[in-house]
DNA sequence: CGGGAAGCGGAGCGCTGTTCCGTTTACTAT
DNA sequence: ATAGTAAACGGAACAGCGCTCCGCTTCCCG
């Protein structure tokens, strides 16, 4: 089934030509910096030229859009779901923990403009960037959420797909809506969750 | 400051051409049609060639999209808005009553494609939209508030505006994910708001 | 240093929203 | 009835977008 190029366990492929990581690296600064500007959802001319590459090279090194977003945001999701194990270890009970973890993630996606609308929308293309966000953070989310079940501070029957779902929705379009702060509705949420104290 | 043509009481304006009602009419038909096929982001050439008339029309009966979504879900609005003074008198308490009128419209938002996604984005051009629903739909919504505040039901410090963003970005993108139901994640969030029974 | 593959760039296509103006149509005053 | 006029119509035309495709350039390895 396999062919002779894969004996040793080294990759066989030939590395990457120098130019292409040079214009990898530039895409990725470019993109990070028109999107702060101009939301994710700018232009591809837009990047490109802000890259002083051309449209063909975008789209060889990130063929959708999502993949570019995931590239330039992956650091940060990274470091939210290495948060949740470290949030659960220190914080004084697991819903706290929990609220922490979920104040990172909103605080992630309200300052990124647009990106809550990209991450809900399974079509447009975004399927991509809606697999990885959940793929990874998913988990941690469950797992947070599994303890503080387990700890009787909340109520059992939510899953952490529909919550994570719902808390990227309420941030939906909190830019330029001053009367909207989507952190008292996740608040709500979260209180919703809560089964009443029993002490 | 005024002319002679206004001396009595009667409008003085000729009244619209009979065409122009016509085709009003069959806009809004063929506009609801394709709503349901389509989504409230069908392309305008659609609902134009659907109706059997040119853009120039569409454009002139319904200068921005939010104006011809306005005017085939009015009656719609119109009724849901009208349903909360009727609950707030028929409920066997006020939050049965905010509940029961929560459940009317997230009905109303989820059975149509995009529109609670429509009427959360203040930009694209539909500031119109989002204007309407929210100026209808808002202070009905503030009274069965402040009459299940009153009640001692839930706590003070949550404003309508905020709830009904916060209800409508909930149902965002509910269509072709089964995995996440809009009315779990708003029952969540009125629970949220719930003060601890003292009972 | 030379050949070939990996990479590049942007013209071009298709699909949008939106405008604009020559033509048609319905109403009215005679 | 009919002629005149303003209202209404239709769709060609323009601009902005995503995405593809292919001739040209650049790099790398022998």
């Amino acid at each position: 089934m396999v062919t002779s190029a894969d004996r040793s366990g080294e990759a066989p492929v030939r590395a990457k030509r120098a130019d292409a990581r040079r214009n990898e690296r530039k895409l990725l600064d470019a993109a990070a910096s028109v999107f702060v500007d101009s939301g994710v959802d700018a232009p591809i001319r837009e990047i490109a030229a802000s890259a002083g590459v051309g449209m063909g090279t975008i789209y060889r090194h990130f063929p959708t859009r999502a993949d570019l977003v995931v590239a330039v945001y992956r650091h940060q999701v990274e470091a939210c779901a290495e948060a949740g194990p470290a949030l659960q270890d220190g914080a004084e009970s697991p819903f706290t923990a929990l609220r922490e973890w979920v104040d990172l993630f909103v605080d992630f996606l309200v300052t990124k403009h647009g990106l809550a609308h990209a991450m809900g929308s399974d079509s447009s293309g975004f399927d991509t960037l809606h697999a990885y966000f959940l793929d990874r953070l998913v988990p941690v989310c469950e797992r947070l959420l599994d303890a503080a079940v387990d700890a009787g501070e909340i109520r059992p029957g939510t899953r952490a797909y529909e919550l994570m779902r719902g808390i990227g929705n309420l941030c939906i379009g909190s830019d330029s809506d001053p009367d909207y702060d989507p952190r008292r509705m996740v608040e709500l949420l979260l209180r919703g969750l809560r089964r009443p104290v029993s002490s």
